[in-house]
DNA sequence: ATATGTACGTTTATACGATACACAGTTTTA
DNA sequence: TAAAACTGTGTATCGTATAAACGTACATAT
């Protein structure tokens, strides 16, 4: 049943993605290496965006034919997890001293930033459990952030899922807004009063009478997002101090 | 500028959704109904899976062409989106007594569980800026769970949306990992050692050896993420409690 | 040195997807 | 009754992922 390396009975994208298995050495050297397949990949989603990513598209950026890059990926599929992994990149350096919302809160908000970055990323649907090298390193900070309270692992775990979730979703929810806001027409203040009949939907209506939708005057549209993202996480990192709290007092 | 009805500046899917716009009286009669053609899109979707939702297989569940289809429908997005408000319905009925927690805790557990009925409504990108009228009476349940609350209104719909999107997110990454631990050579507790270097992974490695991966003896599986899922409501309930205070202090 | 087997990139072919367009038939309206 | 509007259909275009067969290059075993 097990083979040579030990390492074989893990499934190809992992071991590719961890650098576990080489190419053999015999036949011809290739043309190119698995790095300069997904960085082009990620230029083409970076410049074109998601659904210009194919392969047919990649490989014409690396002037190869389509059928070649299955030399380095086992499916399309596959390449887009380690494009995604590689472009998302390790998280930054987060200052080692500080309380754990300090910390949590730099690495959320550069969670946020990065996915801001290119909007293919949020396009993608994330497989948040970890097992890409890089987003691995951002759970690892994430639970570094925690290490010093007394919680348990099991919550610190949950924890910082939680937030990541709530960071990709917020992300990905403003990149929609974005495009979504280039329609004037559909600006909720102007429809929703001509639209919506006031039994069905007296709480949308109020909200909207005391002007809780007008986006006026807005200069800075990703600091605008921004500071919605920022609402979200002020509450989590809220209710996560009372949870701290708690596991402080019956210590 | 303006034309007879006053609606036709806004885009024909929200016209079609609110049923605002009947197809002219002249012509052959239809053979089919809008409402027909999103049900067999529904029962599709839900049968076979997301990816299996094509316009010629909507067209061959109702026994026309797939061109017919274009005949009350602009797109296949357009389709997806009317299709998946229809799927998703109006929000259960919540108790008009009790506290805005309880109300809003009932809405969320309510919008979760209809999310996790079909894995299809968490695999299409949700545009959750509600346009379309189910969408929109869920917003109005949140809203109204908040109604008695000290809060401004633009805090209440920030609420309610830092929700929806926690929700949102919860329910897809529960079906994602569904799937794939069907894999069991990917489990945590043995693939992370063997892979991770423990220089640059001590957390996580810590949290791995506390067992904080173990999904040990789970006979309901449904049960086991629904409680995860709370696990992150809470922490949101709990800063929003906070929140409230403040405002209720300040009063 | 030579034979062998493996990995390389290409070519060709398949199957499926969305949807633009032209068409012929049907019903209402002027 | 003629015109206009709308119906569903059939055909055609273009793009997609990827399976399979092929000839070639080259490290290794003999």
């Amino acid at each position: 049943m097990s083979s040579p390396g030990s390492e074989d009975e893990l499934p190809r994208n992992v071991r590719l993605a961890w650098g576990l298995s080489g190419p053999g050495t015999r036949g011809p050297r290739r043309g190119l290496t698995l790095d300069q397949v997904l960085d082009a990949a990620i230029a083409v989603a970076n410049t074109e965006g998601f659904e210009a990513l194919s392969m047919s598209r990649v490989a014409k950026e690396l002037g190869f034919t389509t059928m070649s890059l299955y030399r380095y990926v086992d499916s399309k599929d596959q390449l887009v997890e380690l494009a995604w992994d590689r472009a998302i990149g390790p998280p930054p350096e987060l200052p080692s001293e500080g309380s754990w919302r300090e910390r949590l809160d730099a690495w959320a908000t550069a969670e946020y930033r990065g996915l801001r970055a290119y909007r293919w990323l949020t396009e993608h649907p994330i497989r948040t459990a970890p097992y890409w090298p890089n987003n691995m390193r951002w759970l690892d900070a994430g639970l570094g952030a925690l290490s010093a309270t007394l919680l348990d692992e099991d919550a610190k775990v949950q924890i910082v899922l939680t937030i990541s979730l709530y960071v990709i979703s917020r992300a990905r929810f403003s990149w929609e807004l974005e495009s979504s806001l280039v329609d004037h027409r559909l600006d909720y203040p102007t429809v929703m009063p001509r639209i919506l009949d006031p039994e069905k939907y007296p709480w949308v209506l109020a909200a909207v009478a005391a002007g809780a939708f007008d986006d006026d005057e807005v200069d800075d549209l990703a600091a605008w997002h921004e500071q919605d993202f920022r609402f979200g996480l002020e509450r989590l990192l809220d209710g996560i101090d009372v949870l701290i709290g708690r596991s402080e007092a019956t210590r």
